[in-house]
DNA sequence: CTAATATATGAACAGTCATTCATATGAATG
DNA sequence: CATTCATATGAATGACTGTTCATATATTAG
């Protein structure tokens, strides 16, 4: 079945990187593809924040957004700092902000398109 | 439930973009958060490429790479144009390459920390 | 028009995941 | 040490999603 292409198949293989590199980073990505991570780590941008402060301002309960901090803090995307009982969630590095500042740039050009069609 | 962090939530609450936006950008994201989506990107960063040699690149079915190319297609990742029979895929802009290039530099410092840990 | 090739699509199934509920941990306060 | 407040966690559930299989569309060749 197909017809040949193994000449841009050598190609594409050489730069391909490796299966486990490529999964790390759709997992990575996975991370950013939920609207709750997103306005968590949105929300981030601006100042640390504690558990209830974010819970309070997605208006969701306070375990769904533990349990969502446990995987932004599983993937290093946040970091946490005790004070007392409160405990407060910061952005780990600014890739975050680099990363979902591409994902706008593209959505704006996305809406653009729209408007002119 | 919960102390006092009115401050803090007013200020954050004026910078947060609109919760349709920030659903768009995630819905963005989890196109990215698959192995298969994000290996046929990967592979048309060095050429455009027509279903069935992406198909034998990754070792899949005709049909699982084709609905995949739908998703991206619909996402205005990529584009297609025909040429007799077969229908050709490449890159429709540079966003891609500049996101998946910061979710890589996230990987690689994620690894180094490992590696001093 | 028929056969062959390249791609697309719909339904179904299996696996994944976000939220909820109940409960547990951990720190401060009296 | 008992209570309260802030957070974490495990199990259960409902919704979503990637792949497969069967089939449809579309283009070219004979």
């Amino acid at each position: 079945m197909g017809h040949d292409h193994n000449a841009i198949l050598a190609k594409v293989r050489q730069e391909l990187p490796a299966d486990e590199l490529l999964s790390d980073l759709s997992d990575l990505f996975k991370i950013f593809g939920d609207t709750t991570r997103c306005k968590i780590l949105y929300a981030l941008f601006e100042s640390e924040m504690c558990v209830c402060a974010i819970a309070e301002l997605l208006g969701m309960t306070q375990s769904a957004i533990s349990h969502q901090l446990r995987i932004l803090k599983d993937a290093d995307l946040v970091g946490k700092r005790r004070e007392g009982k409160t405990i407060y969630y910061f952005l780990s590095d600014d890739h975050v902000r680099t990363i979902i500042a591409q994902g706008f740039e593209h959505l704006i050009e996305d809406y653009e398109r729209e408007e002119t069609t």
